[in-house]
Formats: structure tokens, sequence, C-alpha cells
DNA sequence: GTCTATAACTGGATAGAC
DNA sequence: GTCTATCCAGTTATAGAC
């Protein structure tokens, strides 16, 4: 860790990644300090929410001050939709992009579970492989969806398009399948998902350390079976 | 609505019901505020969560002052516990006793599916016909399920043991399942329910008005079909 | 039991120095 | 680009009148 040598300062230690001298100052150094605050923005909203958090915590964490915040981003709210916005772009692509090639890649034989592992598989490699960023912003997008002021708007604003994917894959795997049940189905599988995705700790307690929420490769295989498992049983019994 | 004949107040409109006259002034008048201060607790905390609403909006919507609040409850946080507390009592026995009534109606027949349907219908039919305050609670349990800072204790405290019941009645109900299948086979199930009587009126907006959350009778046999879809198919796979 | 008044503090946001 | 200093609106909570 670089630190500046300045005169000593008796606040709170500043951790700061400056980019390392070259280069043009007027960029380098902008781009990081951006990227710290969005880091600690989208840890602190994952843990608290949107009204838990202070725009003071969110600087001390990063490393800046109050002010730096509002420079580079304005309002509170827009940090916040910020901190959204960055990893959505990314997952997205990924996720259209696994749910065309599983069709492509198995003409007319798709499975239920196969369309579902390519929609959800892009989360849980992220969660896995992406650090603690990602876990966090997972967390966080899954507050979101269930809350009542925010889950419809901002769902909708940044996963309509692939959600709409989605279901049209899925209603090309399970020919016959009405659109209520696929919506309604839908629904349920992106309770799991999120609920899964968020880590929350709760399963570790109730299994009394059996299973562990940060444990997704266990979650995964089980996760596809179970959706999959769910919509056919649904889509069965309507057309039965 | 009673309308106390006190002098002109300039001060918000505060429509209140008083328990009209007869009995103990001391008691009656102190309970009926009592519950008013919880239901517009619940309902703004469902909405904005526990830092978006303040002690003012609370006693603004209930009609009383902030001071009464802090008389009856104490600190902000004491009020959330006893809006949680309130109808998790009930709900709780409800289930465990509609849980109790399948099994010993069903010896040694019972369905994963009758099990679950046990375990969800009655938060279907407190969301149906409980009114407002029984929507905004399932609302507010719905977000605190899945808030990491929260998720894990709050529920613990709240749910451990009807929880317990389920996982050991369906345990009986799909002999020879492993433990930790049906313990992350409830998590699925757990997003699943808390998305649906959360009600955010997202899938309202992806189906273009196909499919409304406020319709509950629709979600639910879909969602004891899909569960129980889901747990026999993870049973399955895991057993073969 | 209920309200008025206010203490003590924290919040988001900005002007202006460097 | 970044920080210091500050404004002031809004927050929880309480003391004390009625």
């Amino acid at each position: 860790m670089a630190r500046s040598g300045e005169p000593v300062k008796t606040t709170t230690a500043k951790p700061r990644t400056r980019s390392a001298g070259r280069g043009r100052p007027t960029k380098g150094a902008g781009v990081d300090l951006k990227e710290a605050i969005l880091d600690s923005a989208e840890g602190l909203f994952a843990r608290h929410g949107f009204y838990g958090v202070t725009t003071r915590q969110v600087a001390s964490e990063a490393g800046v001050d109050t002010a730096l915040i509002h420079y580079y981003f304005g309002a509170k709210r827009e940090l916040f939709d910020a901190v959204l916005l960055r990893r959505a772009e990314i997952i997205n692509r990924e996720r259209a992009d696994a749910m065309t090639a599983y069709e492509a890649s198995h003409p007319g034989a798709m499975t239920a579970e196969g369309v579902i592992a390519a929609f959800i598989d892009p989360l849980i490699e992220r969660a896995l492989g992406g650090g603690q960023g990602w876990k966090n912003w997972f967390a966080l997008v899954a507050q979101i969806n269930i809350t009542p002021a925010w889950g419809g708007e901002v769902m909708h604003r940044f996963f309509d398009p692939v959600v709409r994917q989605l279901v049209e894959t899925l209603g090309r795997a399970l020919p016959g399948a009405a659109m209520p049940d696929l919506y309604w189905c839908y629904q349920f599988l992106t309770g799991s998902m999120m609920l899964t995705v968020a880590e929350t700790g709760r399963i570790d307690q109730l299994s009394d350390g059996q299973c562990h929420a940060s444990d997704l490769d266990a979650a995964r295989q089980r996760l596809y079976t179970y959706c999959a498992g769910g919509f056919e049983a649904v889509v069965r019994k309507s057309a039965g």
C-alpha cells in the first residue's frame, strides 16, 4: 500500500492506492478513487440498505472525503444507481450469451434444467470467483428485488430484457406451457436464486452447521434441479 | 370514525379512534393508540425499511406525538421488534397446527405437496383475508429475511421452531431424503414464498399485465406444486 | 396518558481554498 | 481533482407541563 508523504494527520487512517506516479495525474488517480468509492458504497449498501448508510461512512471506508462523492456522482441516490449499473451490464451480457449458446448447441433438444442453468450459472461463477465486490452486489440486488418501493421499478430498468429472454427460451424448452405459468414460475425461481446468492447465513444457523450459505457449489446443482422440477410439475399439472 | 370534541387545533388533522367513551379511560384509549402506532409503523417499515422511516412519520400517520411512541415502546428498534412480534406468534401457531393436523389426517400417506401447503397456506389466507396489516407484515418479513445484517438473527429468533417442524415433517413425507437436501430445498422454498407474499408488483410489469402480484389465489396452487416438484426432483436425483 | 418544547446530535450537500 | 470548513434541515430522545 503506497502512503502519500504528507504531514501527519490525526484523522482516521486513509489507505488509498494511487495510480503509481506515472501517467496523467488528472485521470489516473481519479479512476482509482471513483472505483474505491463504488466498492465501499457497494459493500455498505448491501449490508444496511440505502437509508442505513451515510455518505460519510462511504467516504471514510473509501479513504476520501464526502465532497469527492458528490463531485463524482452527485446526490446519494445517483451513487446508488452507479453501484447498480456497474455490474448489471456485465452480468446481463454473460447471461444472455450463455442462454443463446445453450440454445444453439441443443437444437430441438433443450431441457428446462439446461436453460435455467445457463440463466443462473453466470451469477454463481461470479459469486464464487469474482471477489467480495460481486458478492456484495448480489446481496444488494437481492434486497432491492424484494423491496416494494423499488423492486418493481429498478428490476424493470436493469433486468427486463434478460428475463424476457429466459421466459421465451423456456417456452421453447417446454412446448405448450401457458404464459402465466411461466411468469409465476419465474417469480418462484428468482426468489430462490436471489436468496441463495445473497448468502445471508440463515441456512448455517438453521441446519446447525450442516450447510453453509457460502458453499455455492453445494447450492448450485440442487438449485437447477429444484427449479426445473418445479417448472415441469406446474406445466404438467396445467396441461393434464 | 368518532371524533373527539376538543378545541380546534391548527396542526395536521389527527383522525384517531378512541375507545368510545365507555370503560376505564386509563386503559381503553391507550390500547387503541398503541395499536395505531404499530399499524402505521408496520406499513412504513414494510415500504421503506428500518432506516428509511422516522419516528416522526410513524407518529404523524398514527395521529399521535413522537413522545408517545417512546412512552409505549422505548427506542425505535424496540418499536420495530414489537411490530414483528405482534403477528409472528399468531401465524406460527397457525402453521404449526396446520402441519400437525395434516400429518394426523394422513397417517403414512403424506405427500410433499400436502406438507408444503399446510406450511404456506396460513400465510396466503392471512394475506388474502387479514387486511392490509397482514400484507404489510409479510412484506416486512420478506425484506428482513434477505438482509444480511438481520436475516440470520431475526429469522432465527422468530421462526426457527416452525421451520424445524416443516423440515422434520417433510423428512417423513420423503423417506430417505438427505438432510442437506432438505435444508437447501427449504431455502429455495422460502425465497419463493417470501417474494410471493411480499407482492412487489414486479410480475405485473414483467408479464405486461397478464399476471398480478395481488392475485394470490393464482399464485397459491402453482407455488405448492412448484415447490413439491422441486423437492421431489432433488431427492430423486440424490438417491438415484 | 398525552402533548409541548427543546436538547443534543447526525444527515446530505456545497462554497471555496489548495 | 481533492480536501477543509460549514450550513442547516432533520433525527432520536427526553424533561416536564397538563
